[in-house]
DNA sequence: GCTAAAGGAAACAGATCGGTTTACTTAACT
DNA sequence: AGTTAAGTAAACCGATCTGTTTCCTTTAGC
């Protein structure tokens, strides 16, 4: 295997792993065996937990984001619709077997200590979600973009932990329901203008 | 220390340290050192960690539920508006220095076999909340009472991890805000009738 | 074909984990 | 006053934790 496959494969088994299970119940002598690599390979590329840890919180970042977004823009074509679609594509991932939650809550709940650098890449993903929906609630065309954005935030993070609570993917339905009627309201108050 | 307020004593440490820093970060020799008192008195009254954790759930379950209720009924006197009232307790929750998100959505995180006996607390204490949300929605005239009370609690659960996460207790008022139009709107559908 | 980097398996280190046991002390009840 | 239950502090157990090191094998480039 190349060295950078071998690095990212690391990195794909820790994300399983510490989604699965957490973080502090996560061994790197398990990381190591599920990803059937040495330790000296595993301290080769990373120079400790809390490194491979930040590590596999940034490609989850990255890759969510390029999935998710993708999964919406397929799912709708205009923005408007898109701002819906969101709670569509949260519906598929909460039906999907390997569903534990939000890997960037599951962290904050571990690491409590607010100059962490696992709670700064948390609150960077979350920022990079709320830009997203800010963005196509300035194409929608909404009264108060950033507004109707964290509203529509609060209830995509609703959704999530309460699917992961309660074994169910209801949630999503419930949230699209209400956003559903904060953009009609959003884009009406737009048009009486 | 009388032998019944020990025993509280210890799970009121416990619950302080699993909500800062997690389950499995918490080891019983802290607990012990925090409450001052022996290992061999720990496992007198709790034969395992486990079987302190289930039990620092089902005290902070209680303890959780009548200050919440107080507060509410505190702020509010109508069942309508206690139902708005339920974001003005959450954002002063968020504003306190000890708060660590909620206990039941991190316990989740770190428990995710769907048998485990950590999760079925968690369930039920987001059933009982729900449960309290549909009595006020049922008291204040609502359309269709079930589905409010799943829409404001799912506005709940968004509140309380966009707090944790962010770091900033303004998360409440979004949702308060959002929870308004809901309601209005499921009494004036009410009123149609 | 030789060199050098990288990997694998496993031993090792020191700390900490959950949990038990021992020896001694305190406090309460008849 | 003497018994008994419950406390403490500390040693102890085996397992596991993160991280290092050793020794040997593989692999790739010149």
């Amino acid at each position: 295997m190349p060295i950078l496959g071998r690095r990212d494969h690391i990195i794909e088994v820790a994300i399983r792993l510490f989604c699965e299970h957490g973080f502090h119940a996560t061994g790197v002598d398990r990381i190591m065996r599920e990803a059937k690599v040495s330790k000296k390979t595993l301290y080769n590329h990373f120079r400790s937990k809390d490194e491979l840890i930040l590590a596999a919180l940034q490609q989850h970042d990255s890759v969510f984001r390029n999935n998710f977004v993708k999964d919406v823009e397929h799912l709708a074509n205009t923005p408007k619709d898109q701002l819906i679609a969101i709670f569509d594509a949260a519906e598929k991932w909460f039906s999907d077997q390997n569903f534990f939650g939000c890997m960037f809550v599951n962290v904050v709940g571990e690491y409590s200590d607010p100059t962490s650098p696992m709670r700064d890449v948390s609150r960077n993903f979350k920022q990079m979600i709320l830009r997203y929906i800010v963005s196509l609630c300035v194409k929608a065309g909404a009264k108060d973009p950033e507004k109707l954005a964290n509203e529509l935030a609060l209830l995509f993070e609703g959704a999530i932990v309460t699917a992961q609570i309660s074994g169910s993917p209801v949630s999503a339905g419930t949230a699209k329901n209400i956003a559903k009627q904060l953009l009609a309201a959003s884009l009406a108050e737009k048009a009486r203008e």
